[in-house]
DNA sequence: GCCAACGTTGGC
DNA sequence: GCCAACGTTGGC
């Protein structure tokens, strides 16, 4: 089981449509270091789903429901998409601003990367965000 | 709306 | 193959 974190505008996706369309494909990413990220993606590897631009946190948990293939959106081979679909979305938000305050985060690479759009999470940060979500921040 | 960080492109 | 210029992303 591997975890990962993507990030989404909520203007363009929210998780709120997310949870409404039960599933989404996840593309448009053009980008070498995500597209990376995609194709290690594993049935049933879980998701934090991020709201960037607005909001600036962690709303919900996806869950990998099929593995890299070719982005319909595109002709060109070098681009995938995966599909996700809702899991459950976190008692409370985890903000951008509670991960930068606690040092723990300092080498996460939502922290670190904050321009990169599909990013790993190991499982230790992945265990305490979700201790977090389950108290009001 | 601005700016910093980073990735990509293209000239040499 | 290096590096400067440029474009894009995302936080503030």
């Amino acid at each position: 089981m591997q975890y990962w974190l993507v990030k989404s505008e909520p203007f363009k996706y929210s998780w709120e449509q997310f949870v409404k369309d039960k599933k989404t494909t996840w593309d448009g990413v053009r980008n070498y270091t995500a597209r990376n990220n995609l194709r290690a993606m594993e049935k049933g590897d879980q998701v934090f789903f991020y709201h960037s631009n607005e909001g600036l946190e962690i709303v919900g948990i996806a869950e990998v429901a099929k593995t890299a293939y070719q982005d319909p959106t595109t002709e060109d081979t070098n681009w995938v998409v995966v599909d996700l679909k809702p899991l459950k979305k976190l008692p409370n938000a985890v903000s951008l601003a509670t991960l930068k305050a606690d040092p723990f985060f300092a080498e996460m690479a939502l922290i670190k990367l904050s321009r990169l759009s599909v990013g790993p999470v190991t499982e230790v940060e992945y265990k305490r965000i979700i201790e977090m979500s389950k108290k009001p921040a």
